[in-house]
DNA sequence: TAGATTGTTAATCGATTAACAATC
DNA sequence: TAGATTGTTAATCGATTAACAATC
């Protein structure tokens, strides 16, 4: 079925660099702020504020000015020196680059916790995704409505791809039905994939996957959390062992996973370092990695 | 109140290019790759499998091998030539680099659909992160379980993060209400913040904030897909008028706020597009911008 | 030893930013 | 005209990648 694990943009990035600036020639990281850009356009506009400056806009969107300007100068020069950009004409312009000026069709997989909430998002429909059905697999979820919609099986995927035109789905799954559903919707004819299941999807060349993680965001605030605590020179507390040579650290490894012990060997400085890893691992297991069971129908 | 509009991670690339190599010279993008290697290791861990290479451990994780060793590189030398890495020791190493080894207390504030799923979210009671409180405004809300825990009043916010050493906070209120939120948590000493409501959050210096947007993804999607659609020359369809000199567009633009009209003056190759500046407009000013509301409590 | 695989180097590429000429 | 602000240039910086020496 060639597949590749990776033809699209499922890294952390995704795809930012990876994509060297096709379509167009608009790099991936200015298309990633470019919603940014509408957000803050959007709220002007409401306000009926006429113009704004580069300065402002950017202001607030959360960018430098420079940025947002060199952003712009890759759409065109919407701009009018001495004063700044007519927010209407900016917003029209950005939505039609984002393809948001047309109605993008899109099925929700899985209506859990988290899939209720989306079919519930008003983000969605006011920038022009309409959600054209509700999926799952589960007899006691299919049936009962979500956002006034009803939810309806898996079984009428295909036939509600192709009617409707859909090209976008969002899985909501639990992560071991993803891929499953992602082949599914792929030979329906959809080719983008918006994944919150906390697993990397095979696709065939053609078709885009992004990926939504919601721990993720929640790690990295825990990385540089645990920086703010201690601001030491001892602060990474490295032992011996992760500088020792390779045959040590495998021994300890080894030890490790025998004995149930961490293996650090390490002194005061964390104390409940020890057997950490151990406790990780337990944890995982049963949590499991990225469950989104809770979230999903059982 | 010495706040700073954009003093941390808020950019799209969430502040990857931004913060240089601060904190033991670990780059912001190996960083937001942790939680994916991390998720493919644990997942090997599951099936007790001892030892992975960066091959093999790159294509779970969906990245290529170089960057992965280059990635690791970064943390020690934790593998082992002609043999690849040990699963558990690698486990524990990055959860430790991520502060993952240690507890951390979260409240979740907004206990809507989405603040719902949140606390359901088994990734996140997997890697270490505790849900302290579940708090929203809505008195009906109020009394309530959700995830087996009964949602609080907001006046209690500050004495659960004062009582709990509550140091992150995660916002899934509507956009209104989240300014207010995050002031809250911040002067009661949190110092973290996730923030899923759509608004550019003002923070003092030393406060990370990091942001969950569900819409600009599929965003993103939409870009990408509509390129797909027309590959043909004129497919970014731009009129004369996007080029024309300033004063043109100045004037164009006015006549189309106050016509209604579009301005583009185009034929045929995207006949919907006309007044779709307008429609645009009238669809967010009716829906909001990322609007919450049916995802937050009311 | 021979094969395998890491850790690192160096080249390349893309993104950011300040500065300023163009021009409203 | 004078002040303001865009669009663009060029320098800098960070991230990616292939290749390979080190070494298990």
């Amino acid at each position: 079925m060639g597949r590749s694990p990776q033809s699209s943009s499922q890294t952390p990035d995704q795809g930012a660099a990876r994509r060297p600036s096709r379509a167009r020639g608009i790099p991936e990281a200015t298309v990633a702020r470019l919603p940014l850009y509408l957000r803050a356009l959007t709220a002007l506009s409401e306000r009926s504020v006429p113009t704004v400056s580069s300065e402002e806009l950017a202001a607030a969107a959360g960018v430098n000015s420079a940025k947002l300007r060199k952003d712009f100068s890759y759409l065109g020069s919407y701009g009018t020196r001495g004063v700044g950009y007519d927010v209407e004409y900016l917003v029209y312009q950005i939505s039609r680059e984002l393809g948001l000026t047309q109605d993008w069709p899109v099925v929700i997989v899985g209506i859990g916790n988290l899939g209720h909430a989306l079919a519930n998002y008003g983000g969605f429909a006011s920038r022009g995704f309409r959600v054209a059905a509700l999926l799952d697999a589960d007899p006691h979820v299919v049936g009962s409505t979500a956002a006034g919609l009803p939810v309806r099986h898996m079984d009428e995927l295909e036939s509600i791809v192709e009617s409707q035109h859909v090209s976008i789905g969002v899985i909501t799954t639990p992560p071991g039905a993803a891929q499953q559903v992602c082949d599914r919707l792929v030979e329906a004819g959809v080719t983008s994939i918006l994944n919150f299941a906390p697993t990397v999807l095979s696709v065939p060349d053609g078709v885009d996957v992004r990926k939504v993680d919601l721990s993720i965001e929640l790690q990295i605030l825990a990385f540089h959390e645990q920086r703010k605590a201690g601001e030491e020179p001892d602060d990474r507390a490295e032992s011996v062992l992760d500088r020792a040579p390779g045959p040590v650290r495998a021994a300890a490894a080894k030890l490790r996973r025998a004995a149930g012990g961490s293996g650090k060997g390490r002194g005061a400085a964390e104390p409940a370092a020890k057997d950490q890893a151990e406790q990780a691992k337990g944890k995982s297991a049963k949590g499991g990695d990225g469950d989104l069971s809770a979230v999903m129908p059982a």
